[in-house]
DNA sequence: TTTATATATTGCAATATTACGATATATTAT
DNA sequence: ATAATATATCGTAATATTGCAATATATAAA
């Protein structure tokens, strides 16, 4: 007894929970998928391919940029949007780290 | 042009946008990475551990479960929650898939 | 059976997210 | 300069999430 609760969340906590949250809408893993199949990546192009007005998915993309998964620039009237390799391999950390922690005796269910 | 928009999503990119969404949160990842350290692992050592109420947790682990990320299991007056290591590893699956279709070249930014 | 312990559920307020029409901005083409 | 194209922003309605106090349930201990 007699634990104390911890003030509040590590950096790494709040960082992690923003990423895996910006992917976590169908829309938005669709909208990724979409830049891994294409050289051109345009806001345009996805407002073809998605059930979603033009402000929906611009509206999704800034929040996939906020948290660092993809990147943008501009490229004369359009833009390029692509995805920011460091950002999935940091996620890919953490799903490995949980799994090598994950020892089957530990478990109680 | 004349490209036909996709009704909906998937049900892989309705799945995977779940999990990740269930993780999508500080508390969450904590009560992940809490589970992680225990071999016992009851909600009310996470309550103790995090700046949270019981309901709250409750509410967390209950999301966390819907999502498939852990399961719990009744052990006596207590409730042993644990993490599904099928449900990480489909994670893992995911992300690296990105990576291996992230070709360089074909990156415009 | 009463009491204590562990967890879940309900109800509710505050806040955040999602989606979109309307409109703004910025670049390119005419 | 005007028009067309690509994207962003604003305002707003509908819905979802978050957090908690109060309360319910269920098991174990006395």
């Amino acid at each position: 007894m007699g634990v104390s609760k911890t003030s509040s969340y590590t950096e790494i906590q709040i960082e992690t929970a923003n990423r895996l949250k910006a992917l976590g809408h169908p829309a938005r893993i669709a909208i990724v998928q979409f830049l891994l199949n294409q050289k051109e990546c345009i806001c345009n192009d996805i407002v073809n391919e998605l059930p979603l007005a033009q402000p929906t998915i611009s509206q999704h993309l800034k929040e996939l940029k906020n948290a660092g998964i993809i990147q943008g620039t501009i490229e004369g009237k359009a833009i390029c949007y692509c995805i920011n390799p460091k950002v999935i391999k940091d996620l890919v950390s953490f799903f490995n780290s949980i799994l090598s922690n994950l020892h089957p005796e530990d478990q109680c269910c």
